[in-house]
DNA sequence: TCTGGGGTCCTAGGACCC
DNA sequence: TCTGGGGTCCTAGGACCC
């Protein structure tokens, strides 16, 4: 039995290497994506900016202190998904065994289309070349029977590395890597392991499988097989419809005006209905949350009719806040629709049947598509400093991926 | 020192039924 | 009122990813 291949694409420095490609003059330079052109927190950077220590997460301020002449780049999420899906179309005709795994990510299992393409190399050749060639950006490419070791592998030779594990070699990569290393494995997992004497990979052998399955179930024996190097999971097909989809938004810390926090919901509700319209999609079941200082208080709302309008969804919200003292202080508060799903009907505007709102709705995200979001919006929304740009989410699918119901 | 925003998956345990 | 046993559904919340 011949062993699986499967290949893992990571694009380098994905935003930051768009931003250098747009603008030639950032080339060579330390580049640090922002949510927008005041976002305090980079997104990710240029590899010239992370040379200085700028690591995503960090807030703008602090990385101008080690590196002063950071050059700042809103974020354009736009740009990026249409550059993700010509990538991921290329990625697709190699081979249609592919998990899209993130916008800039994504795993192919060649284990098929090998009998076509003879040597690994071509292929991995021909993607880098194909994607050079259509968007003048580089890639990481890890190759391996499994993958998380094809995962892995990627990011051992960055930029624009090819790194190949296989069966006699697996162990030199794998054995003396810390275990957090692998994908799956971040502070809970860690501190749990290092408990048991676990640091890295070959540590694993000494635990018992047993132990990190009581622990964290199915996830806990994966782990465990993947640092033994025996990780047998296969591509994920792509999902028909998302599982959710939400928005949420970080307050000045113990907000207490009841104002501005139903301005948050107000335009999270905003948000949300407008993005599910675009798609589509209506939902019954909503996620409301606040966090507080003790931590996230949340509940899920049904209703008796599924909705995409924007004023059911805040008034869902505003339900949910009087359940609140008026003093609460508020760190944080979430909307997300539940499982959301394909209206049945095609809504026709002109229709009668359709009440107002619905119809006010749908002109609203007409003008929307013309002119940019929030060319209309509720008085309560104009001038107010509670917006944040959009941002892509790792479940983003680049369209065409994610197959319509 | 948890920065911001948007997701997924899994599990323990309570509610409810016979 | 808890005695026994067994099953399903749902929820809250933890952990992780980019």
């Amino acid at each position: 039995m011949s062993e699986k291949i499967f290949i893992h694409v990571d694009m380098n420095a994905f935003f930051a290497s768009i931003e250098q490609r747009d603008y030639p003059k950032l080339l060579g330079k330390p580049v640090a994506v922002t949510n927008g052109e005041h976002g305090s927190c980079i997104i990710t950077s240029s590899y010239e900016a992370r040379a200085f220590g700028i690591k995503t997460g960090m807030r703008i301020s602090d990385g101008r202190k080690i590196c002063p002449y950071l050059v700042q780049r809103p974020s354009r999420p736009k740009v990026y998904a249409e550059t993700s899906t010509r990538i991921m179309n290329i990625l697709h005709n190699i081979s249609p065994d592919i998990q899209i795994y993130s916008v800039d990510e994504a795993f192919l299992e060649l284990t098929n289309c090998m009998k076509i393409y003879k040597e690994i190399n071509h292929v991995i050749y021909k993607i880098k070349d194909l994607i050079y060639e259509s968007e003048n950006l580089k890639c990481s490419i890890g190759i391996s029977f499994s993958k998380s070791l094809a995962k892995y592998a990627s990011k051992i030779n960055k930029p624009d590395g090819i790194t190949y594990i296989n069966k006699n070699n697996y162990h030199e990569y794998l054995d003396n890597s810390p275990i957090d290393t692998l994908c799956g494995v971040s502070t809970g997992v860690k501190s749990f392991l290092n408990h048991h004497g676990v640091y890295k990979c070959s540590d694993m052998k000494k635990l018992p499988i047993s132990i990190l399955s009581n622990r964290f179930g199915n996830i806990g024996k994966k782990i465990w097989l993947m640092a033994n190097g025996n990780d047998f999971e296969g591509l994920i097909p792509d999902l028909n419809h998302p599982k959710s989809l939400g928005h949420g938004k970080v307050l000045k810390p113990n907000t207490k005006s009841s104002y501005l926090i139903k301005k948050v919901f107000l335009r999270m509700s905003n948000k949300l209905a407008l993005r599910l319209r675009k798609s589509n999609y209506e939902s019954n079941i909503f996620l409301i949350g606040i966090k507080i200082k003790a931590g996230w208080i949340q509940k899920k709302v049904k209703i008796e009719k599924a909705t995409c309008n924007r004023n059911d969804i805040f008034n869902i919200c505003l339900s949910y806040l009087n359940l609140f003292e008026k003093n609460t202080g508020i760190y944080q508060v979430q909307v997300t629709a539940l499982n959301p799903l394909k209206k049945n009907t095609q809504m026709d505007i002109f229709s009668k049947d359709n009440d107002k709102s619905e119809v006010l709705d749908q002109a609203l995200e007409n003008i929307h598509d013309k002119f940019g979001p929030e060319t209309i919006k509720p008085a309560r929304l104009i001038s107010d400093d509670t917006d944040s740009p959009d941002v892509i989410a790792p479940a983003w699918r680049p369209s065409g991926h994610r197959k319509s119901v």
